[in-house]
DNA sequence: GCCAACGTTGGC
DNA sequence: GCCAACGTTGGC
């Protein structure tokens, strides 16, 4: 199957692109997901995948970085937990809804590529993070969409 | 199954 | 801090 691309926003304060590049094998189960079209496209992730580490309500909001989908999604072992933050009675009942997968640090942009670019950078008209009210967090993203990105990222 | 009320997200 | 946009909940 073909490479897919995406976009996964968290806030920087909770959890950034430095905090992945910390972890033991810069791999970090991408958890807390509690939306039902952001799970659905998790489920629709592959090994190999590549990942927009965007870092949003903070002071540089934008595209932070990259990362790969590092596995298969599973199942949220937080929305199974009482003490989490993200519990969900029905996962304690047997049937988790929530999947999460896991991301490899690959790289750190020595600038975040900001919002206010993106949007006035031609190709970019139709990249779903850009349009006003969009508060998905977990987007797809198309082949010609990163290449643009990644060209912004540069110099 | 409709829809108003409410809660959350997230850019500004 | 504001508030628009969206998702979820729950009464009917």
């Amino acid at each position: 199957m073909a490479k897919k691309y995406w976009l996964m926003k968290t806030e920087p304060d909770v959890f950034s692109i430095q905090d992945l590049k910390k972890r033991p094998d810069q791999t970090e189960n991408w958890d807390g997901v509690r939306n039902f079209q952001a799970r659905n496209h998790i489920r629709d992730m592959s090994p190999g995948d590549e990942l927009l580490f965007w870092h949003s309500s903070c002071e540089n909001i934008g595209v932070a970085g990259l990362a790969t989908i590092a596995g298969k999604a599973v199942p949220d072992p937080t929305a199974a937990d009482p003490k989490s933050k993200y519990f969900d009675e029905r996962a304690r009942k047997g049937e988790n809804p929530w999947s999460m997968v896991p991301v490899k640090f690959k790289k750190e942009f020595k600038e975040v590529v900001p919002m206010a670019l993106l949007k006035e950078t031609p190709g970019l008209e139709g990249m779903l993070v850009v349009k006003k009210g969009m508060r998905l967090s977990v987007q797809p993203v198309t082949p010609e969409e990163f290449a643009i990105v990644l060209k912004l990222a540069k110099g």
